[in-house]
This record gives structure tokens, C-alpha cells and sequence, in this order.
RNA sequence: GGAGGGGUAGCGAAGUGGCUAAACGCGGCGGACUGUAAAUCCGCUCCUUAGGGUUCGGCGGUUCGAAUCCGUCCCCCUCCA
């Protein structure tokens, strides 16, 4: 049933930026190999945001390659760290509500989680299962196993420190519940972003302190979002996230700096490394990155909502944006009686978040970026009456039909 | 506990009684150009029934007038103990 060990590492350093250790993880997958027992493989989730993202997916894709080669993985929920980690979270009542939205966040979450991962072989664990039964003595002396100065090594701290952000005392304790986890699960095996280096790593000195085996450390490279700089995140307000409908997913795709095509293909797709190889010759060659791009859009698109899909969602693309045109499948929105104006429907407008105010409207009216069926608005023209299947038009990127009830 | 420095729009940062809805930079948005872009250029960036209305940590006060002065409270940082 198991690849033979050597087999397996090598789809395992794949595309991994680092592993401690390897030679260790050998013997892991050995011992696992001639007992026929998966090993387990953990990957903490912070649910403070309830969407995930392709940055998050490398990590996910590196964590099915391990479930076909036999493993078990064990998604860690971290809600307890969630919970006692967010300083406005002031309130009391608000406590309480937090904990049923982590919960309900973790249900989307999972939705998002197996479009990649096996469901058979997943478990779901949330930490606040073991960390709030932990006494006070015992807290004490998990944090008798490290020190301030080893704490404060960490990136993050070290550059707050220095610039007189705060850090409070709470946030010492992140490390050490993420590595009291590993020691929880007994786990073999925990991936993450290279930006998770510290937490993982203190997994292994604790597994050590309490004579645990340690743990590997499975380092993915971290993917940048569509500023080309910065690690995707939700906040920054790069990210593409994976529940995000077709037609937004494959224009993301498309607002992907070139430079990192290839990279996106390593990280974002299941491509064969052959296959990349070809791709980057033929970009050095001078073929128009566009047209890369948009296979590279097509694969990834494919992958979360199937091929049927992506090709709607590219014909999309190829009106809305390369043509200019309004295209075919665009949200609509139902009007209650036949003589709303613009004025009428801008609170609806406002609601669906595709403008953030009337006077952000009139301004957008003001610099061109209004159109009704394909026609630029004037500021008189907010008191027209809406007539069926009129399309409105703000910017390049949004539309929106109007449409009578029934 | 003591001493000092801070809290201004999404962020960074000017402004120390009226000319300030608040310079400048970044970000974001619109337009032009394009290969979806990037780069570049132009414009916008609190709300509004367009007359105004509400903003500079909170509350209260002085004043014809306050981000700017006073009182009080909250929060952050540094150094000392």
C-alpha cells in the first residue's frame, strides 16, 4: 500500500522550501513503511478569517500529496488560540458569540479545506479541546520550557519590538500552544508557511521536553499575492481565495504579476515539474506572457470549479475585459415596480458593496466611470427610470442587470 | 511607583486658535495607454435631499470661532525602580 520510502520523499521535498530533518523524516517514513502505519501529519488553521486562499492551498496541496502516499492529516482548528488572541475581543459577550462564529467558520473552512484535501483520510480537531483544560501549574511550566530571549528571536517579535509596537504577554504563549498541539496529536509531521518556522519548530523542542519523538518540519514556500510583494493574505487584500466564484477567480488569475507565472504554476497547480520546465522555455522564447497567463488562470480556475466552469468563466473574461463588452452571465438585481430611478436603487447599490457611497457614485459618474447599457452616464441621468434588463456598468470590473419581479 | 514621549482620514505623517474637510507620501478607485497587467500620464479618495451635516483617542469646558487652549478619563511607547 506504501510507496517505497526513498519514492516517497522525493514527491515530499517537491517543491518544499525546507524540511528539518530530513534524514529524520527517512526514518519515519521507514519505520512507517515496514509497519504499515501512516504517519500524521498536522497543519494548524487560524480561524480568525473564514476564506481560503491559494496561499493557504500550497500548503493544502503539499498535505494531499502526503494523503496519497498513504498518511493521515490532522487539521488543527486553532479556535482556543483564536479566542484568547484577539485584543478588541474586549466584551464578555462578545466572547461567547466569538466562540459560534469560530465554530461557523470552521464549517466553511472545512468546506474550503476538501476541495483539496481526502476527506477519509482527514481529521478535524479543534485546540480548545486540550488548551482549556490546562491548569494554571501546567501552563506554567510549558512555559518553563523556553525562555524570553529564545521567544523573542522570533521575526515578527523582534521587528515590533524594535519598533515600539506592543507585544503583549498573551502573544508569548502563541508559539507554545501551537507546539503543545503537536504534542496533543503525537504528531509525525507538521507543514507550514516558511513564515511559520518558529511555531513549528518550538512543536519539536516541546515534543522533545515531554520525551515525545519529534516531529518533522515541512517548510512550503510562501506564495505572493497579486502585488507581487507581499504574502497573500486576506487583509492586504491580495489574495484569491478558493470559494471565490469562477468568473473573479480567473480574472484574479489574470492580475497576477508575470514575473511570478511560474511560480504560481509550482505552487498553485498540480502541473508535472516537466511540464513547467516547457512553460518556462517558451516564455523565455518570447511568447506573449498573456497567453500563458490565461492557461495558468484556466488550470487553476479548473481546479476549484471544474472545467465547465472555467471555460464560462474565461469567455467572460474574453467579453467583459479583452473586448470591452458586457457579458453574458452578470448578476442581476429585481426591481420592485417599473418606475425606480438610479437614485432608488442606490441603497441596494450600496448593500452588494458595489459602490461604498452615493457620492461615490456621483463622483465615479463624474470621471467616466459610469455606463448604462453601454452608454456614459451624466449626473442628470440618476433620475432616469430603469427599464427591464438595463445593465449598469461601474468601472471596468462590475455589472449588474436590472430586472422586474416575475 | 517615578520621569519623559505619544494617540490626526485605510496606513504613514504634517498641522499648535479662524485662510483646515485637514498639506504630503503610500494604498485604493476612475480615465487614457495596454497584453488582464506592469510602467507612465490625468483625475478622484468623510457623508449628504448640494443647503449643509458630522470628523483629528473619549467626555466636558473656555471662545464669536478649537485638531489646535483648559479640565478629566482611556489607551500606547521609552527609560528608571
Amino acid at each position: 500500500m506504501f510507496l517505497q520510502p526513498l519514492e516517497q520523499l522525493a514527491i515530499i521535498q517537491k517543491g518544499a522550501d525546507t524540511i528539518v530533518d530530513v534524514e529524520e523524516l527517512q526514518l519515519k517514513l521507514q519505520r512507517s513503511y515496514e509497519q504499515q502505519k501512516p504517519l500524521i501529519v498536522k497543519l494548524g488553521l487560524d480561524p480568525s478569517a473564514p476564506d481560503i486562499h491559494l496561499g493557504h492551498a500550497v500548503v493544502l496541496r503539499k498535505i494531499k500529496q502526503l494523503q496519497d502516499l498513504g498518511h493521515h492529516a490532522v487539521i488543527v482548528i486553532g479556535d482556543f488560540t483564536g479566542r484568547i488572541g484577539d485584543p478588541t475581543g474586549k466584551a464578555k459577550g462578545r466572547v461567547a458569540l466569538s466562540d459560534e462564529i469560530v465554530k461557523e467558520n470552521a464549517k466553511t473552512y472545512c468546506e474550503q479545506v476538501f476541495k483539496v484535501l481526502d476527506t477519509t483520510k482527514t481529521t478535524v480537531r479543534f485546540n480548545s479541546e486540550w488548551l482549556s483544560k490546562l491548569t494554571f501549574e501546567e501552563v506554567i511550566k510549558l512555559a518553563a520550557s523556553t525562555s524570553v530571549a529564545r521567544i523573542l528571536e522570533r521575526d515578527d517579535f523582534q521587528k515590533r519590538y524594535k519598533n515600539q509596537i506592543p507585544i503583549g504577554i498573551h502573544e508569548f504563549f502563541y508559539p507554545l500552544m501551537q507546539a503543545y498541539d503537536s504534542v496533543e496529536l503525537q504528531a509525525d509531521i507538521e507543514l507550514g508557511g516558511t513564515d511559520q518556522t518558529f511555531n513549528i519548530l518550538m512543536g519539536r523542542t516541546l515534543q522533545k521536553h515531554v520525551g515525545l519523538e519529534k516531529q518533522i518540519a515541512i517548510f512550503m514556500p510562501l506564495l505572493e499575492g497579486l502585488d507581487g510583494i507581499e504574502k497573500m493574505s486576506k487583509s492586504l487584500n491580495n489574495y484569491i481565495g478558493v470559494n471565490e466564484a469562477p468568473e473573479v477567480m480567473f480574472k484574479k488569475m489574470m492580475e497576477v504579476p508575470d514575473k511570478l507565472i511560474i511560480k504560481y504554476f509550482e505552487l498553485a497547480t498540480d502541473e508535472h515539474p516537466a511540464t513547467i520546465q516547457q512553460i518556462k522555455k517558451r516564455l523565455e522564447k518570447g511568447e506573449n506572457p498573456r497567453d500563458i497567463k490565461i492557461e495558468l488562470a484556466g488550470i487553476v480556475t479548473a481546479l476549484y470549479h471544474g472545467k465547465e466552469a472555467m471555460l464560462a468563466a474565461k469567455t467572460y473574461f474574453e467579453t467583459a475585459f479583452q473586448k470591452g463588452k458586457i457579458p453574458a452571465n452578470i448578476p442581476a438585481l429585481l426591481l420592485e415596480n417599473e418606475q425606480m430611478t438610479l437614485n432608488d436603487v442606490m441603497p441596494a447599490l450600496i448593500e452588494r458593496g458595489l459602490v461604498k457611497s452615493k457620492s461615490e457614485f456621483q463622483r465615479l459618474i463624474k470621471q467616466n466611470g459610469i455606463a448604462l447599457n453601454e452608454r456614459k452616464l451624466s449626473l442628470e441621468e440618476m433620475t432616469l427610470t430603469l427599464r427591464n434588463e438595463d445593465v449598469l456598468q461601474i468601472g471596468k470590473k462590475r455589472f449588474l442587470k436590472f430586472s422586474f419581479v416575475g
